[in-house]
DNA sequence: AAAGTATAGACCGAATCGGTTTATGATGCA
DNA sequence: TGCATCATAAACCGATTCGGTCTATACTTT
């Protein structure tokens, strides 16, 4: 039995915990200040039983960088369609894409965005490499098409995408913190604040929905 | 000469550049996985000057806190204005305190939230004390008074005071990551966001400034 | 009972930790 | 000039922690 197969065959249940746990650690410590105590003490096992697991601090981490990887890529194919073009229907799509993601894995947010900044010398380069593959850029995938007209006259549209971006980006940072575990109520959050937006800055004439 | 008058007496420049990679350092890591060797070399100095100037790590670390403390007390003793009321204008003016901050140690922000959170055994209970001596809620001094009356029928005030926390919230994270030197520029783009919203959730015979 | 497996804890050498000592060169003052 | 003080970096210290391995034990499966 190799080494990885060990953990798919404990329950899913464990790995998750496992796995939470990891990019947890991973992704508020970034590569080389996340020790495999502190993962194994976030997961509630031995030390020993990760590297039973993954082999080595590296491997688990490359690990993580997958299972996002195709965590995200899994949901927008599932959910994003490109015959949606209001722009606030687009972000309302991307936001939940990002949170059914939270939902399975909660750090999985937060790991990525600290894989895609890490500088560690260890794992930079392979870091960059997969980040190479994947240059399809997220701001075009989810803005390429979008209809921009319905906007009142005057409103700077990049300027509301830039805001958008620090919203959910602050959003984000505001669940890592406390606990959440109440996502239909976050994502309530959110949509309520897409909805004052789209309400105030479209004009009259597209506002009966 | 004792300790810390070692550190006054050099060149101010120089203190500064000490201060801000300490900020930054301990910002990013949290008391316990910041070491002296991260501080400094992100300071350009040998570690042992390090130790010469503060003593310990957990000195220079207090030595930040009250340093970054005073700074924002200092911002809002200067800027802050009660009789100003208006939502967006208060709003404005934390932000430029902010800025202000920001300006001079680019860290700091980073590094008190980062010390609002931290959990480290080894200094949890001197910060709990901290903090519970500084209970004037920022909330209350940012809010208490402001005339929230100008808003237009059906707008959820508390969810812009939400959206605008996650907005700014948001922004402070962007600038953490790329070295902003700009902060006129910086500065500009918030402003712009709060009159774009302020011109479209405010009732029109507010609107004349 | 034998053989294999999951697991925790002891353990390893190497690296890093916070912190100290030492060596060196500059500075100031006599 | 000579002596003392200082700033500074590098070498160094014991202790801790690192990534990773080994061992002992309890539990399954046969």
């Amino acid at each position: 039995m190799i080494l990885i197969d060990k953990f798919n065959n404990i329950p899913v249940e464990k790995q998750n915990t496992i796995i939470n746990a990891a990019l947890k650690v991973f992704g508020k410590n970034g590569y080389k200040k996340a020790s495999v105590n502190d993962i194994a003490e976030a997961a509630g096992i031995s030390k020993s039983m990760v590297f039973h697991y993954f082999g080595t601090k590296r491997d688990l981490y490359f690990y993580l960088i997958e299972l996002c990887g195709n965590l995200i890529v899994g949901e927008v194919q599932e959910k994003f369609d490109p015959g949606i073009t209001d722009f606030f229907d687009r972000i309302i799509l991307t936001s939940e894409i990002e949170m059914a993601a939270a939902k399975k894995y909660p750090a999985a947010m937060s790991f990525l965005t600290s894989f895609y900044l890490e500088d560690c010398e260890e794992v930079k380069a392979d870091i960059q490499a997969i980040l190479a593959k994947g240059e399809g850029d997220r701001q075009k995938i989810a803005f390429d098409g979008t209809d921009f007209s319905k906007f009142k006259e005057g409103v700077d549209v990049k300027l509301v995408l830039k805001m958008l971006m620090w919203i959910t980006d602050g959003f984000v940072n505001s669940t890592k913190n406390n606990e959440m575990q109440d996502y239909d109520k976050a994502y309530q959050e959110i949509f309520d604040c897409l909805m004052l937006l789209k309400k105030n800055l479209y004009k009259e004439e597209y506002l009966k929905d």
